[in-house]
DNA sequence: TCTGGGGTCCTAGGACCC
DNA sequence: TCTGGGGTCCTAGGACCC
């Protein structure tokens, strides 16, 4: 049996377990530069209809009526908090497989059967007893299945935050009561199509010939509609598997014109990204970098444009990179257009042993050395206080907007929560 | 009239996830 | 005024190889 544990709304509950003076309060959490709600709370689910994603400034004054607490997005603690929930998952189970920030699947083999549900109970105690943190089980026997667990024990009261699909007469009802459009891995296109031709809910699914889901969905819609019939086709991954490709493209703070300072932005994004390839002993071997305009603006001209530069030899020299990364802008710029956003992306991810030299090429002088102090640095003295000239100074010229960020509480040593005493 | 067969690698685009 | 960011997997089609 596979168990599925996931943090209910994870974002507001970690800005709540520091905040307990906001308890039954509706708490929501913005996304970067503050754009739109990405969480909320359940007294804020509550409340007439928030819809997720909804840009903020357009029921700004609907969340103020409600005396809504809105707080930024704060990874560093989030990520801290996500950690923290893992090292109890794995005292429960040798194997757990991360999934993401705030769901992980358990390998619950080794539990009998009548015991599966004190276990669960267990599980979702101790991790409210040690961070604060809610959180509900699922347990079947596939991924899909266990998915579909957990939504029930997040849905219906009576469940308390536990469901166990074990029986075929439970995998049938569960089946029954989930709607096609919230089945895992069914996303808002084959919805439409599966309704279309006449299935409903999870269990019509089930009945729909292989040969139509293979047909229309690929092998990835035939291995969720095996799942859903109780045979496992997905495989359990317990090692963290290395990157493939490492990119970020934020929006700025404000819109850009012109071209140094967008270069100043997109180093520091290099510098950003070359450090988590590090971190990962791993090389590049391609380097893409896009910038656009604002896609909702009627008014400002549109362009974007994205260009991939192929390197000579792989590297995960942050300054090497950010030479490419900019002569690659140069190439994609163009002037008389306001931009929003530019992108890097590093592709062709090898591991740092595999990096073949070139031929045709002298050896450049290794700066590893270099690059390994001003990690160093960063790791002691906080985040990009060493950086390559290139990035400049101006970073509060384009850096995204976190108004209301909470402290971070568990990293930094300045940031820890005060108790006030007597 | 009729024009091989078996591959690899890369990229763009679509669909999905949290 | 203001609209998120970071990923994965799969397929089709083009270009190439022997």
């Amino acid at each position: 049996m596979i168990a599925l544990i996931d943090c209910n709304s994870f974002y507001a509950s970690c800005e709540l377990v520091f905040r307990p003076d906001l308890a039954g309060r509706p708490v929501v959490v913005l996304s970067n530069n503050d754009g739109c709600i990405i969480a909320a709370n359940k007294e804020a689910k509550a409340l007439t209809h928030i819809p997720m994603f909804e840009p903020v400034f357009k029921i700004k004054k609907q969340l103020l009526e409600h005396n809504v607490v809105f707080f930024s997005s704060n990874y560093t603690l989030y990520g801290e908090m996500s950690k923290r929930v893992i090292n109890i998952l794995k005292t429960f189970s040798p194997r757990v497989e991360i999934y993401s920030i705030d769901e992980s699947f358990l390998d619950l083999s080794t539990i009998p059967e009548e015991s599966l549900e004190a276990y669960s109970h267990l599980i979702k105690d101790t991790i409210f007893k040690h961070t604060g943190l809610p959180v509900g089980v699922g347990v079947a026997k596939t991924k899909v299945l266990s998915k579909l667990a957990n939504r029930i024990a997040k849905k219906v009261e009576t469940n308390n935050h536990v469901c166990i699909i074990n029986t075929e007469k439970q995998r049938i009802e569960a089946l029954k009561w989930c709607a096609i459009k919230d089945v895992w891995g069914v996303g808002r296109k084959h919805s439409e199509r599966i309704l279309k031709i006449g299935a409903a809910s999870a269990y019509d699914f089930t009945k729909v010939p292989l040969a139509w889901v293979r047909k229309e969905m690929t092998v990835v819609g035939e291995r969720t509609w095996r799942e859903l019939r109780g045979e496992p086709a997905m495989e359990f991954v317990v090692n963290v598997k290395k990157k493939k490709a490492i990119g970020t493209a934020k929006s700025f703070g404000k819109k850009l014109k012109n071209l140094d300072i967008i270069e100043e932005a997109c180093s520091y994004y290099v510098g950003e990204v070359t450090e988590v390839l590090r971190a990962q002993q791993s090389c590049a071997s391609a380097i893409n970098v896009s910038i656009t305009t604002n896609y909702h603006s009627n008014r400002d001209k549109q362009y974007s444009n994205s260009i991939t530069v192929q390197l000579n030899t792989p590297t995960n020299d942050t300054f090497l990179l950010i030479k490419e990364a900019k002569k690659a802008l140069h190439l994609i710029y163009r002037s008389g257009y306001v931009y929003k956003k530019v992108g890097v992306n590093l592709l062709g991810i090898i591991p740092e042993d595999y990096v073949q030299a070139n031929l045709f090429e002298a050896p450049s002088a290794s700066k590893s050395k270099l690059t390994k102090v001003v990690d160093s640095l960063n790791i002691k003295y906080g985040k990009s206080k060493v950086s390559s000239a290139l990035v400049g100074t101006r970073i509060k010229e384009w850096e995204l907007i976190k108004e209301e960020r909470s402290p971070r509480y568990t990293t930094q040593w300045k940031e820890l929560l005060i108790l006030k005493s007597k």
